[in-house]
DNA sequence: GATAAACCTTACTGTTGCAGTAAGGTCAAG
DNA sequence: CTTGACCTTACTGCAACAGTAAGGTTTATC
């Protein structure tokens, strides 16, 4: 197929599909006869993997050695669950950091009930 | 007060100054005869609430905009609430998303308990 | 007076994961 | 025969800096 088709098929922008191959996340595919890129049915289970990942946040490069896991059959489970294990580590962390964030800007929004700019108590509190 | 100086009052690094500089959030600095940044102490007032604003999350673009509502005296103080308002939205917003990539995460990293790559329970679910 | 260290300067590249745009080749339908 | 939908490569832009190169200045030390 070629690569509009798998673009749909895949819900990955024809693109981005071009994107994951010039950085190694998608294996060179065969060219026909005009130069179009020519896909295979494998190549849809490659980039939906992929599109789960990324939906999950995990970057590129650690994508990456996900899939080279999966080819090498001397690599343990272990490796995939540290991976994801840090992932959840990362989002956590991240969502405790916005959650002060949310906290002072709340605090912020309610602090000014005035007209003027000259006497807003966001801008002062923002002054510290 | 050269700019080590300034980097060091604020807390923001030189470099990030020059850049601040560059995109025009500082206001360009006097130079003395060898050709160093000379910075004042009101500097040191529009860095600091520079960095507040970053620790906040509240991008460049918008920091320049509250900047200049500060300057003109007929803005008026809603335009300030609306801005810490929204970005008060795009916290939440996040938090929302994050929280529900948590919850797969977390189902996910729990899913495997097998010790060989070809089993993992993991790697299934990634490939949905 | 030489030299080293701690500073200052500009300018260019790299980061992440794409999106936008230009400039062109191919193919099927009307 | 032309129009439109597709395909190609290659380059630039985004956000907010960090890293590096290559050099000038100042201050302290030997």
């Amino acid at each position: 197929m070629k690569i509009n088709q798998l673009s749909k098929l895949t819900n990955v922008l024809s693109k981005t599909i071009r994107y994951y191959e010039d950085v190694g996340l998608l294996p060179v595919p065969a060219r026909n006869s005009n130069g179009y890129r020519e896909y295979s049915s494998s190549d849809v289970d490659n980039l939906i993997f992929i599109r789960r990942c990324r939906e999950l946040q995990i970057p590129l490069e650690k994508i990456k050695l996900l899939i080279k896991v999966q080819t090498d059959t001397t690599s343990s489970c272990s490796e995939v669950d540290l991976l994801i294990e840090q992932q959840l580590e990362n989002v956590r962390k991240t969502i405790s950091e916005l959650s002060l964030l949310e906290k002072t800007l709340h605090t912020l929004a309610k602090s000014c009930s005035n007209d003027n700019v000259g006497d807003c108590a966001i801008l002062k509190n923002l002054k510290q």
